[in-house]
DNA sequence: CAGCCCACATGGGTGCGCATG
DNA sequence: CATGCGCACCCATGCGGGCTG
């Protein structure tokens, strides 16, 4: 029965090292149900299309059972929606038990609380939760170079692609493989015209139209006209090598295919980005200063003999603008009710220019319990390990007050109403009056 | 029809455990 | 023994699209 696999699951969240709880794991998935469970909890293809779940009183005896599995069926193949789906939801979690209704909610919500996801169970028992990734870039230090000279590309603000070219046709997939985006048959077209393909491929690129709003916009809808949309095509390596999750082939060799298969000026839809050899860290910022003048969005740089990865590699690094802001908060927000922050500061709201703004980021977990200690008036019990061992110790509220005091945010750009995108905190500015505070 | 909710795109962080140099 | 990588888990804005009232 699945109420086992509720019980592995509650064990697994108690266990605290990570190598046990690897090693708990490997064992764990060795049955069938509690694969099922997981599964269902962690595949990011899996959704369920509610979120909110209601308030039910459930003291009733149905365990978590194959109907509860036919339910979560229904909701992800979309066979219940809307108020079909709400009673079904609510029907269910009034007849389980409550820990099997626990059970169902994480599932929902897509989030089991046991401190591990579909990285660790993937290690566990390969290919039990379906990945989909592509290369992804660390942040830009001098340090992290190992050889010059390296490659600096343009980065360009749009939405990633990975683009598979097979036998039976042409598709284009998201960053991590949850959308497929449709009406772009004049970019398939001349990715075919480029080359009969020898074998099947896959291209990796930035598909742009306009400003970063607009290509969100354009590439999630359904149909409409997309002549508009093109594709910066970054790298290349072959369906094969992509599925193994490396390529055979080196940075050099690979844009050098590419760059012969897409020459400048021979196509519309379908261009290579720009790139520039640096041989210094001077060069390097040079480039990129280049680029933000031309309205660019930032620079990766990439080494020259390094092979795509299917992950988050240090070989690519990114430079990308980053603006700062003194303004006043006017008011504070809880962390999300059912999360590590319950109980303490989520973030601050401030006013940016007239525009209210969350600034949930870039704050340690220590100032989040004393913040609120602060505000509530309360103590909050902050905890740190070390070695193992759990330190606890109590904030007591102190009588310093946040509304009104100007604090320093980093962020990327504005957004067109004037919001901020990606805002973190950096620091308090009590010596700034928000009268000279808007600079950057 | 407006308004709410969901899912997903772009990301930005902190903190812990443990492998690595 | 110090450094830093991988993982888990926080946080943002804005979009299309489905559904409700």
């Amino acid at each position: 029965m699945y109420d086992k696999v509720k019980a592995d699951i509650d064990s697994l969240a108690a266990i605290k090292g990570s190598k046990a709880k690897q090693d708990a794991l490997a064992e764990l998935t060795s049955c069938e149900k509690f694969n099922t469970i997981v599964n269902l909890a962690l595949d990011p293809f899996k959704t369920y299309g509610i979120n909110k779940l209601p308030k039910v009183e459930h003291r009733s005896e149905k365990q978590f059972d194959e109907s509860t599995i036919y339910v979560l069926n229904q909701l992800r193949r979309r066979e219940w929606t809307g108020r079909l789906a709400a009673t079904g939801v609510k029907a269910e979690l009034a007849a389980l038990t409550p820990e099997g209704a626990e059970l169902f909610t994480k599932i929902i919500k897509k989030d089991l609380k046991a401190g591990f996801t579909a990285k660790s169970v993937n290690k566990a028992r390969p290919g039990l939760v379906p990945a989909f990734e592509c290369m992804l870039s660390h942040k830009y230090e001098e340090k992290r170079i190992k050889q010059w000279p390296v490659a600096v590309e343009e980065k360009y603000d749009g939405v990633r692609c990975i683009v598979i070219v097979k036998r039976d046709g042409v598709r284009f997939f998201s960053r991590n493989g949850k959308t497929e985006f449709t009406g772009l048959e004049h970019i398939a077209e001349e990715l075919l015209k480029a080359s009969d393909y020898t074998s099947e491929v896959v291209f990796d690129g930035e598909l742009v139209s306009g400003s970063f709003n607009d290509t969100v916009s354009e590439t999630r809808k359904k149909d409409g006209d997309k002549s508009n949309t093109h594709l910066v095509a970054f790298d290349f390596l072959t369906f094969e090598e992509f599925q193994a999750g490396v390529s055979n082939q080196s940075y050099s060799s690979r844009r050098g295919v590419l760059c012969g298969l897409f020459p400048s000026g021979k196509f519309e839809s379908v261009k290579v980005s720009s790139v520039k050899l640096c041989h210094t860290h001077k060069e390097v910022l040079d480039t990129y200063f280049n680029i933000l003048e031309r309205e660019g969005e930032g620079v990766i740089v990439k080494p020259l003999d390094g092979l795509y990865e299917c992950k988050r590699s240090y070989q690519w690094l990114k430079v990308k603008e980053q603006q700062t802001i003194d303004v006043p908060i006017t008011g504070l927000f809880q962390g999300d009710s059912d999360g590590k922050y319950h109980d303490r500061l989520g973030g601050f709201l401030v006013d940016v220019e007239g525009v209210e703004c969350r600034i949930g980021g870039g704050l340690t977990d220590q100032m989040r319990a004393q913040v609120w200690a602060d505000h509530t008036g309360d103590s909050v019990d902050y905890s740190v390990i070390t070695d193992g061992e759990v330190n606890t110790q109590t904030l007591e509220p102190t009588d310093t007050s946040y509304e009104g005091r100007v604090i320093e945010v980093e962020f990327h750009q504005k957004t067109p109403d004037g919001s901020l995108r990606h805002p973190r905190f950096v620091r308090f500015r009590d010596d700034k009056d928000i009268e000279d505070g808007t600079g950057v």
